[in-house]
DNA sequence: CGGGACCTTGATTATCTTCAATGCTAGTGG
DNA sequence: CCACTAGCATTGAAGATAATCAAGGTCCCG
């Protein structure tokens, strides 16, 4: 991990930079090239659906601050919440209506047009071969969570689910520079936790306070402190 | 759907072409290319793992005949089934091998290197168009499959899994050609279908037989038949 | 005929959901 | 400043869904 490249107080662009330097280095070229492509900052209110269809076709969105969702909605009312995006994140429309989705603000959100830096992470100019290829292990890596997340569904208890999932919140905010060793935060209500995880709500907050009273975490006010790092990877029903 | 080119009998590689032909229309030449690019057959007895490890790297195979999935181990010895191969899918090692995961065949199954088909459908040669077409579609399909099945662990009850599960072989036998409009083979076990569907073996069995007994389904020896395909595709807890 | 893999069944228990309140806190308007 | 409201968190009780445990049963194959 190129720990330099780490500043969280280097604009909207630090996340999405900090991110793809953590899987493949970056020079300060490459950084200036992504910040340089980021297009103009959108604000969207808590709870409301973020729309894409903005005059020229649909463009990538990069999440410069808050949190997003992609969510499935059933007939009768339930909904899943299949991906999350966090700062440095890149939502890609097509993808969203390809498979049935919409995406909606978990937070307050920031996007920031990421057509042409898109563009240029999969041109294959070698100008921009770091980018790309930091570009692919990150493409990789969403995949990946799918994966996990299906794992996760299918063969874990309630319990190790949100220990799993916020071992990968924890994961996500530190390769983007905004979290620590010990502590991650969690804007998201129960009730949207549910909806990731496939539980109820009343289920995840007993859950979550069973996390606390073995002393894995403390929670409270939207923010994780993890008591016990060692107990925490422990507890993960780790896939082998 | 190109109707002419569905030819249950048109060799190993049909399936594989009748699948993309459903996306996008594959003229002859496009077919023959493919058949002219498949690599030597190789079997591999019912349960065995299908390793990759073959000489020349790690080529992608596709599933001639057979089921294979892709599983994750968990430290306890749960599994989970992430993804099926039914003939005519294509299995990248790569991928199988970046998210951790280890690929078995269910039945006897027989692969052939695909490895130059690959190439030809991700190649931007203009004489590859068409392929290259289907190709983008089929790898959009692949990945729609993996979130439906997220939404399945995590908001459908058990005997919903089931029907939208057996919907969506249904739908998939019948793009490669492998079944018609009434049936639909289902050649695994009972515990691999619990190990797919993030349930128990004993629950999977009780929830075919309430399937049965509501008369939406016939199964036995491998083989489902949709009874009442409309209260079939009336009980999928859909997405919208 | 014996063994093994798979399917089926009953009984019991655990996990998780649902329903229905009750708190809590922050923002709002009087 | 103080009700008042809305959204979120929490709690208890009851019930549904699914897992686990422990046998049998069936079928195929050597």
């Amino acid at each position: 991990m190129t720990v330099l490249s780490i500043r969280p107080g280097g604009g909207p662009a630090q996340p999405l930079i900090n991110l793809l330097s953590s899987l493949s280095p970056l020079s300060d070229t490459d950084a200036t090239m992504v910040r340089e492509r980021l297009g103009e900052p959108r604000n969207h209110p808590s709870a409301a659906e973020i729309r894409f269809e903005e005059g020229h076709g649909e463009r990538p969105l990069m999440v410069a601050a808050g949190w997003a969702a992609e969510v499935s909605l059933l007939e009768d009312g339930r909904r899943q919440i299949v991906s999350l995006h966090l700062p440095g994140d890149i939502i890609d429309p097509a993808e969203v209506r390809r498979m049935n989705l919409s995406a909606y603000a978990l937070t307050s959100v920031r996007t920031q047009d990421a057509n042409r830096v898109v563009a240029a992470a999969t041109s294959d100019d070698p100008a921009c071969a770091a980018l790309a290829k930091a570009w692919r292990l990150h493409r990789h890596m969403v995949q990946a969570r799918l994966v996990r997340h299906i794992i996760r569904l299918g063969r874990l208890t309630a319990y190790d689910r949100i220990t799993d999932f916020l071992g990968e919140l924890h994961d996500r905010q530190r390769r983007a520079g905004m979290a620590d060793h010990r502590s991650l935060s969690l804007p998201m209500t129960q009730e949207a936790l549910a909806d990731h995880l496939g539980l109820s709500i009343v289920h995840v907050n007993r859950t979550l306070q069973q996390l606390r009273r073995d002393s894995l975490i403390d929670y409270q006010g939207g923010r994780v402190m993890v008591r016990d790092p060692a107990g925490f990877a422990a507890s993960l029903g780790r896939t082998g």
